[in-house]
DNA sequence: GATCAATTAGACAAGTCTGTCTTGTTTATA
DNA sequence: TATAAACAAGACAGACTTGTCTAATTGATC
């Protein structure tokens, strides 16, 4: 796995979406879009900000998206795959049994919390602004969370555990949980207090 | 403790705010904005769409507030202060020893997710839509996170365990994640998830 | 070299946003 | 009843929003 993470929260320049110097215009686009909607949420971040960060015209945005929830169905997508691959990248480099990269899971995380430019998890605070009022974006949300729970399921039945479902959805609940909380005490420690726990979950199965 | 929550979630009337058929403007306003930042958002939420739905004029909201940004905080204020009165009413009424109100506090919770107007906490929303752009916000915010670590402290120093600290720091990951998990999923059923997890960490202590 | 898509630059429309101000009315209280 | 605070109604300013459009320019491909 690549040595630093790629998500648009580690680098301040902005040049962080997918994997450096972005050529074309759709992805500067991209790019600007990320940095901005992640450090300063979706509504706050305006079009003619965007372009200005992205040094792109605006007819060359409404070229590649028709508005700008498309862009951030877009953003949300392109954020989602980039950490995916990320994460799960680290975590299959993991030697040992399953039981072991569940519980690297929040080594993982740690790292992530231990960057600089940490913002919380994008779709967290997607669904936070938009909730209801955006159905892509709950759709991006739910993508995300479902490529996770396929991961831990998978995992929770290599272990294996009576009730895989179950072993999940403490997972997901750690995990949000850690994210949260490491966001708000701006604490990345808060991962271990989370694997610790996942430790003696797992114990008394 | 009263049987209806009391929280600007609960109804959609939105005269939910404090308590009950607001007299005032200057409550109908706070009414009106806890039930739109709640359920749209704060950025989302305009002015005279607040002032619309509280019925008052605009000169009698910039009377008792001078900007947005401070009925924002206002509203976020009045919102925890409603939430604590509530929740730990709940878990004052809980009989037993300290470590029964610990567990306690999940069946609370997920009475709080049953809510058809559960939206997620509005803490962690905001600080998901403002995080550093918003100064009143966070220190709101943190307060919250500071009347709950010290609650879970006291309880956790009554059980008693060794570190109490770290009971404190594990029971907010679970807390957390129990609120994240079923505002995504819109399934109350985490916080019994994170009730069974609690109570195999106080079990293992 | 010609052609077509991508891009730039910026004016512009139409609407929304926060916040101010004026004028007059209600309400509570001393 | 007199006085002051609270409130209503809405015009208005000025900035900002998303999105469209025109016109000129670049770049790649046939």
């Amino acid at each position: 796995m690549k040595d630093a993470p790629t998500l648009c929260s580690t680098d301040p320049t902005g040049w962080s979406f997918a994997s450096r110097p972005p050529k074309n215009a759709r992805d500067k686009i991209m790019s600007a879009a990320s940095f901005l909607f992640c450090n300063h949420g979706f509504a706050a971040s305006g079009i003619d900000t965007i372009l200005s960060r992205a040094g792109t015209a605006k007819a060359t945005l409404y070229h590649h998206f028709k508005s700008k929830e498309e862009l951030i169905a877009a953003v949300l997508e392109a954020e989602g795959e980039t950490w995916r691959e990320w994460f799960f990248g680290h975590l299959a480099e993991v030697e040992g049994p399953a039981r072991t990269r569940m519980l690297a899971v929040f080594d993982v995380l740690e790292e992530w919390f231990s960057d600089p430019g940490f913002y919380g998890c994008p779709f967290i605070n997607a669904v936070a602004e938009f909730d209801s009022g955006n159905d892509a974006v709950r759709r991006a949300a739910d993508l995300h969370k479902a490529y996770l729970n396929t991961w831990l399921k998978a995992q929770a039945m290599e272990i294996p555990v009576k009730d895989v479902e179950e072993t999940a959805r403490t997972f997901a609940v750690l995990i949000d949980g850690a994210i949260v909380a490491a966001q708000h005490a701006r604490d990345p420690s808060f991962a271990q207090t989370a694997k610790s726990l996942a430790k003696t979950y797992l114990e008394a199965l």
